[in-house]
DNA sequence: CATATTTAGTTGCAAAAAGCAACTTTTGAA
DNA sequence: TTCAAAAGTTGCTTTTTGCAACTAAATATG
């Protein structure tokens, strides 16, 4: 992953990857929700490479996701735990779980559920909704430049519109 | 990414990012997302390397989370769509889209906002909820077993419970 | 219809990243 | 004080990427 030009896309998903879209990186953050915070556990229950794992937790503890503290106050050995930034990855692992649950591990059944400790009772499937609680698929939604957007972007964003007001035209005609 | 023990992992987050968890993927589908439909397309908008761009696609073709049909019938091109699998991954965007907004383009501002088409209105944070709609964080959550559970991923559980309640405890007397 | 230009890749080679195993250095523990 | 575990580091090999040039088919153009 060279990725050179990804910082010019002005973009908050390739900002994201940048930081989790390497390899492993998704699985230690998966670990350290599990409950994870030693380098060896890290290693241990993965089987990651122990230079790599070295790199990741660097770079994640860099970029504020993960904290590098002392196993015990004084203690020269440390652990690694999620910060507020690391927690809030949080609704990614279980959309990725429930997606893997879904289109990938269908006939065996999910390999863990995740649930509310106090009740024991399975979690919603995390969809996409609107302010008012509505349920929204792909098609309901559409782009509009932010604040951050660049011309650039505002010009990719016009583009789309038109093609998609082209593509419904094409539809219109067919039926 | 050899990731030679992934599949022993007993994971749906492994199984999904054995898919999409390579670089470029989730940014190709991103592309999917906006509007993209031909390789070149891809290309420019990504500028990506043509080669990695190829071997993508026929990944996401084979794993059925893109489909490959001809531009028009019986045209001997193709475009690349989401398919239902695909579109499916709508919520892995829009999480890591809030979640880079949040965290690393709070100071611009978001480059993109995604809105709902017929309203022109923000769509709702993405988080994880009870079945009757109360917020959740990461503490509140606990993991069982499911059905697809191999002994390993049991006796991991198990233990994950055994040290969190050790954690609990080690709180406790502190305060 | 013949020719140019897109489109959608493929190929070969150089650079970067990942994997592996052995080695080092601090700790805790006995 | 001796030993073993914990947390990396180092050197080397294998895999992946990136890049740029090349190709073949499909479409557009005059």
């Amino acid at each position: 992953m060279a990725r050179n030009n990804i910082d010019s896309l002005n973009c908050s998903i390739a900002d994201a990857l940048n930081l989790i879209g390497e390899w492993w990186t998704i699985l230690i953050l998966r670990e350290a929700f599990f409950g994870s915070r030693r380098f060896d556990e890290f290693q241990q229950h993965l089987g990651i490479a122990r230079n790599i794992l070295t790199a990741r937790l660097k770079k994640l503890c860099d970029s504020g996701i993960l904290e590098r503290v002392p196993v015990k106050e004084g203690a020269r050995r440390h652990e690694y735990r999620l910060t507020t930034m690391g927690r809030d990855l949080l609704p990614i692992l279980i959309v990725l779980t429930h997606w893997g649950d879904r289109w990938l591990n269908e006939s065996d059944g999910a390999p863990v559920i995740f649930v509310e400790r106090d009740t024991g009772e399975e979690i919603a499937d995390i969809s996409v909704l609107s302010k008012d609680g509505r349920k929204l698929e792909a098609r309901d939604l559409a782009l509009i430049p932010g604040p951050g957007a660049t011309e650039e972007t505002k010009e990719r964003l016009r583009l789309m519109v038109e093609t998609w007001q082209q593509r419904q035209l094409g539809r219109q005609k067919k039926s």
